[in-house]
DNA sequence: GAAGTCAGTGAACGGACGTACACCCAGACT
DNA sequence: AGTCTGGGTGTACGTCCGTTCACTGACTTC
């Protein structure tokens, strides 16, 4: 591997990085990330399978580092969604359309968060699921923000996760679908999302 | 192998194919179906290798069948949740109870589904989304039935895919918790259906 | 411009894998 | 009783794997 021109040395390092993470990416989207090899990696990469110790010391180092890669993803998604300051009553369609967006432009993230917090390595399944509990709770937050609903915090966090399961849901229904069918899910999910909120609203006031 | 008093041959023929069933099933939940290897399930179950051709000729075909036998533990957890008639005020506190339990009693079918569903090999993961598609049917008429609320077929669709979402998710948190941790999930999930429900009669009347 | 650093090379290893094949021998069939 | 059937055995193969080691040569440092 050599890759036309480098520039600096610590600029070349970074673009073999970059292009081993996109193929473990890649890669892991057909057997996941547990039956993946180091060897695969570096054939898709053009390198050696030595030269793969020079980046990460073991595929599951690898994948924490597409821990990191997928959740910035997923909070570069949020940043959109807020961007803009939707109305409230606007939030719900504006989240799934921007959810639809997200999905096919960093299919490879969402499709590893998806996959992996499953059934990847244990370390890496463990931080995959460490990562959306953060998602969550900053959901939550954003949540708590909102001039509808005075919910408790611990109510927050169970709707928090109720909505991020029902997310995760689409998302995964999104990935094993072709494109023409993708909008009647987003339109599902939009559906359940006022289910759930209407629930929840109406929630505090009859049972809490 | 050659294991105790077999009797007839079909009998230990069966006695065997079981054994590989169950190892395949523990040891998947280590590394995923996918990295399965057909050397692994016959040192488990002590036999050799070659001698596992004589019941699958693949670890997918074997899949495949853990695929049955993890579905007809889901409905067998159905068929304890509708017995005993609940009313409609309990069924959601039954249902969820009933559902600790299993999960419990059949964490391997249980994880088996969670974990496949999103990672397994194609025909693997088909074969689970398949049957999760038709088992969310079935809740669908189960809901159908119920005295209250009267949703249009494709609100019960919408609503059924939300609950089994929800159940699905609760399912991994479970697997992922220790046994003193699970009451508190078994809470939240409880909260979330009934929200759910909630919201759900509501809908029809607002904005349908 | 000499010395040093380090991403990538290439050969080699021991081990695990799927699968082919010839074989064995206890239960089933006539 | 004699033959057949088929689950399980044992050996052997070619392939892929992770990891070791000594190396090279372009960029960096002084």
């Amino acid at each position: 591997m050599v890759e036309s021109k480098p520039q600096t040395r610590a600029e070349q390092k970074e673009r073999t990085r970059r292009a081993v993470l996109a193929a473990a990416l890649r890669l892991s989207e057909e057997t996941g990330l547990g039956a993946l090899s180091l060897r695969q990696v570096a054939r898709e990469v053009g390198i050696v399978p030595t030269a793969f110790y020079r980046h990460f010391s073991s595929i599951e180092e690898l994948g924490l580092a597409l821990v990191d890669e997928s959740f910035e993803s997923l909070r570069a998604m949020l940043r959109d969604v807020r961007r803009g300051n939707p109305a409230p009553a606007e939030i719900i369609a504006r989240s799934v359309t921007v959810l639809g967006e997200h999905v096919r432009a960093q299919r490879g993230h969402f499709a590893f968060i998806a996959r992996e917090r499953a059934s990847g390595p244990r370390v890496v399944r463990d931080a995959v699921r460490h990562q959306l509990e953060l998602f969550e709770r900053e959901l939550a937050a954003d949540l708590a923000r909102l001039p509808v609903g005075r919910w408790s915090t611990e109510d927050l966090q169970v709707l928090a996760n109720l909505i991020v399961g029902a997310v995760v849901s689409t998302v995964e229904d999104l990935l094993a679908t072709p494109r023409h069918g993708q909008q009647a899910l987003l339109d599902r999910a939009q559906k359940q999302l006022r289910m759930i909120v209407v629930g929840a609203l109406q929630w505090r006031s009859d049972y809490d």
